[in-house]
DNA sequence: AACTTGACGAGGG
DNA sequence: CCCCTCGCCAAGT
């Protein structure tokens, strides 16, 4: 499958992330497993960074809640501070809690999470 | 066609 | 917590 010239692929994930609310985030391997079988967490990250500005690509992040944009384009760090901006707590060394802040889409949410947490 | 490179993830040490 | 190894899969050389 060439996802480069697959609109159809690559729009399943944007119109996922455009769901995602402030405040909240997502991993690359959950909206993964969220699609199906043709996608893995490098492939969404691939197709996520030639995303329009429409699409909310800071509220991804990876499975460890840390941001992995230090090898790419735009300023190191930028990501956490849009986040931080958008109400996500990081430590000291980077990370963010999934507990509080990963989030489902309607109909995917655990049978464990907290209800406060569903948006 | 072979080999390298990632906006990744799980499992060990 | 940090670091490494593998498995993964599409792109670029």
């Amino acid at each position: 499958m060439n996802i480069a010239n697959d609109k159809n692929y690559r729009e399943r994930v944007y119109e996922l992330v455009r769901q995602i609310p402030k405040g909240r985030v997502m991993t690359y391997g959950q909206i993964a497993r969220l699609l199906g079988e043709a996608y893995t967490a490098r492939t969404v990250g691939y197709v996520l960074h030639g995303s329009g500005d429409d699409v909310p690509w800071q509220r991804v992040i990876n499975a460890q809640g840390k941001c992995s944009t230090g090898r790419l384009t735009i300023p190191i760090n930028l990501q956490q501070e849009i986040l931080e901006s958008e109400g996500v707590e990081f430590s000291a060394s980077g990370k963010c809690s999934l507990e509080k802040y990963l989030w489902y889409p309607k109909g995917f949410e655990p049978d464990d999470i907290q209800p406060t947490l569903l948006s």
